[in-house]
DNA sequence: TGCATTTATCATGTGGATATGATAAACTCG
DNA sequence: CGAGTTTATCATATCCACATGATAAATGCA
């Protein structure tokens, strides 16, 4: 099956808005790093490929949100609020792009569920199938496998990351981020 | 499952353009009158309650997609250039979204069929099945029934439509458009 | 032919998503 | 405390989807 070869726009319309992709690529970034150390927004950024200062400031409504925890100065960044299991991609994408409220196909006014229009019923699968996917799907099913474990173990049996510094030890430090400061 | 209570933005992202959903409104909706009269851009505008120069603009993308007949002057107006099944909404969406190109998820630039990053695999499937749904929906899957018709019946067990129209008889023609002309 | 009708095209405006740069505020540590 | 680091916030800038209004071009008909 072969779609017409139309001329089309040049940037192919995106499902999730340019700034949830940033948001969830952030999260995913930051479940991937030692719990313990908090990320900056110049290393995630970097990471990322994407603008510094644009992602500071969504990364701050993620903290809004309570899915980041964030500090300011020396030691301070990003780090997951909870664990990544329970980071749902409809929780992290909710204060950029409200996935459950995607209402008629067609943009039709009159179209609700009492009356649906002649594509809402066709659409409703489909649609009913994406939001169970961001609903269900979790940061952890999307990290990338970290150093030794059995490759495919489920991210459930790990233990507790040392509850999320606050205490931890100092843990040296070793010289990151070779920016040579002016 | 409810997903969380954020702000959220006020109006939540549409699956498909703006522009796109007119395009698809008015073609079904010119499929739904009687295929020998043309429909005019105000009748149209007037029936989807869509802004009528902006439509016009869009009905003319159609036009040079091969959707849409147009002619001009008294007697003009807007016909479709094949039958309604035969016009899938992929084909109509073509010349403003082009659907079967949609990315990786998330954006990833490095994100490839060869080298899929980790949101691909379980993304495909739903996302496969959408491009299934707008390759295979037709026009004439979409149009009401005209005149009678068992009114809330569901649209599974319902006859064939007897080949859809094309060939039926001429069915009425009651007194459309009553506009008096000042 | 001349006029009314209707689409085609052009010029421009508006709002939101995305992005940039500068400044303020909070935090750590010598 | 004071200096350096890092996030938080503010003030703009840019681009595109969407929209508006005016004008040009084509068509049918008296």
């Amino acid at each position: 099956m072969q779609f017409a070869g139309s001329p089309s726009p040049d940037t192919p319309r995106m499902f999730l808005s340019g700034t949830t992709q940033y948001a969830i690529r952030a999260v995913i970034h930051v479940a991937e790093h030692a719990a313990d150390e908090p990320l900056r927004v110049d290393d995630i950024a970097a990471a990322l490929d994407v603008p510094r200062n644009y992602l500071s400031k969504t990364l701050h409504q993620l903290v809004r949100a309570g899915v980041l925890k964030s500090g300011r100065g020396p030691r301070g960044g990003f780090q997951l609020a909870e664990p990544p299991d329970a980071l749902t991609l409809a929780r992290v994408a909710a204060p950029f792009d409200d996935l459950a409220n995607r209402q008629c196909l067609l943009g039709r006014a009159t179209c609700t569920s009492r009356r649906p229009c002649s594509a809402h019923g066709r659409w409703e699968s489909i649609s009913t199938q994406m939001l169970t996917f961001f609903g269900h799907t979790t940061i952890a099913d999307l990290m990338a496998e970290i150093a030794e474990r059995p490759s495919t173990a489920p991210v459930h049996d790990r233990p507790p990351a040392a509850s999320l510094r606050t205490s931890g030890p100092p843990r040296g430090r070793t010289a990151r981020r070779a920016r040579a400061a002016p």
